[in-house]
DNA sequence: GTTGGTGCAAACGGTTTGCATTTAC
DNA sequence: GTAAATGCAAACCGTTTGCACCAAC
C-alpha cells in the first residue's frame, strides 16, 4: 500500500522551496527552475517539477494553476485571490476578504461537495496599460 | 493590417456551434471533434480547434479555460460561474447571481485595468461522491 | 543498506502551424 | 477569381516518466 513514503529534505527541495518563498511572483516552474539554478546549477527542471507536486501535495506550497495559462507556484499557503495582466502575464496577489458564504450556497443548490472556490481578476496592468495607450 | 478578415459561414463551423449550443456539458475540443465527426466525419481536429478560437474571438460561444485542466467551451456567451468536479472533471453552470461591484474595487485597489473576473467552485458531484463512500 | 531523490532524455498530450487543396463569396 | 477555410501531418511546449546512479536516513 505504502501509505505515505517519509519525505527526505534534500538540497533541491529546501533551496526550491527558500527561492519560491523569497519571491512574490508567482513563477512558473521554469523561471524557478532559472532562479534555484543560481545556486544549484545542475539541477534538473524534471527534479522542479517532481518538488512542487511533491511540496504542494504536502501543503507547504500552493499551486496556482491560473486559467488557461502555464502553472505557477506560490509560497504562501494562505487562502487568497490573484489578479492576472492579460498582456504579459503576471500574477499578482489581490488584497481583499475572502467571499463568505459562497461554497455554502453553491452546495445547497448543487447538491455536491463543495471544497472552496478560486477568483481570479483579469485586466491589464499600470505597465502594460500605459503601453498600449503609446501605441 | 489586414483588420478584419470577414468571416465565411463555412459548414464545418455551422456544424461546430450548432453540436456545441445543442449540449450543456462544456466539451473539451476533442470531445466536440467526436460529436461534429457523426455529421462530418472527414472534419480535423486542427479545424475545430481554429474553429473555437475564432468564434470565441468573435463573440459567437465562449472559452472557459478551467484552471490547470484541458481548455473547454461553452455555447451560452452569458456571463456565468462555473462549477468542477475535481473527481471526473465535468464542468456545470452555477445558479447565482454574479457578483457586484469587486471589479471596481480590485481596480481602485491594484491601480489596475479590470476587465472582469472567473470565478470557479470545486467540489464533487453525486456521483462521483457515492463511488467513493463505496471504497 | 535501504529507499527515496536526482539528472537526463525520451515520451506524452493538448494545442498550434505550414502547406497544398478546396470552397464561400 | 480571390481570399478564407480545410485536412493532414508535423511541430510546439509545458509537463510527466523510465531508468541508472546518487544520497538521506
Amino acid at each position: 500500500m505504502d501509505p505515505t513514503p517519509k519525505l527526505r529534505m534534500t538540497t533541491q527541495r529546501q533551496v526550491i522551496m527558500e527561492e519560491l518563498r523569497k519571491v512574490k511572483t508567482h513563477p512558473t516552474a521554469g523561471e524557478l527552475c532559472q532562479m534555484v539554478r543560481e545556486r544549484l546549477p545542475r539541477i534538473s527542471l524534471g527534479t522542479v517539477y517532481r518538488n512542487l507536486d511533491i511540496l504542494s501535495r504536502s501543503g507547504l506550497i500552493q499551486k496556482i494553476d491560473v486559467a488557461g495559462q502555464e502553472m505557477r507556484f506560490d509560497g504562501d499557503i494562505r487562502d487568497h485571490y490573484h489578479l492576472r495582466c492579460l498582456d504579459c502575464g503576471r500574477v499578482v496577489d489581490v488584497e481583499m476578504e475572502l467571499l463568505q458564504g459562497l461554497d455554502e450556497q453553491v452546495a445547497a443548490e448543487s447538491g455536491w461537495d463543495i471544497f472552496g472556490h478560486r477568483l481570479e481578476f483579469v485586466g491589464s496592468c499600470g505597465d502594460c496599460r500605459s503601453q498600449r495607450t503609446v501605441n
